[in-house]
DNA sequence: ATGTTGACCGACT
DNA sequence: GAGTCGGCCAACA
């Protein structure tokens, strides 16, 4: 059997997370069901390709859970502002503007 | 099996 | 607001 099925899921519903919204770790988790938001985070980690739009899931605070000098968290600051979210003072993503209210 | 770590969360001080 | 702590549970050494 293979473990990656589990990710699938996260990775669904990562995938419905439309554009101009972020969604939480927990969030996310709780969509794909039967997940802890670790899981989801673990998914994000191991995803090598760009197939789903990982960049939208950020941790329950609204901030990158990135280290601040990582390449990673960079990218994902960047990839957020092209789809027109704006980060408040300390890297704050507002959730109740831009959080993804489910489908 | 045991111990540590982690793209987390919530409650608490 | 910031800092600490415990819980969570899968991945890894």
């Amino acid at each position: 059997m293979s473990p990656s099925l589990l990710y699938q899921r996260i990775y669904d519903v990562v995938r419905h997370i439309p554009r101009g919204r972020v969604a939480t770790y927990g969030q996310v988790a709780a969509y794909a069901g039967r997940c802890t938001p670790r899981q989801a985070g673990y998914a994000m980690a191991a995803l090598k390709n760009d197939d789903v739009p990982w960049h939208r899931v950020i941790n329950s605070r609204g901030r990158i859970s990135f280290p601040e000098n990582s390449r990673g968290a960079k990218e994902q600051k960047r990839l957020l502002e092209e789809e027109g979210i704006i980060f408040g003072p300390g890297g704050r993503i507002d959730l109740e503007h831009y959080g993804w209210k489910g489908t």
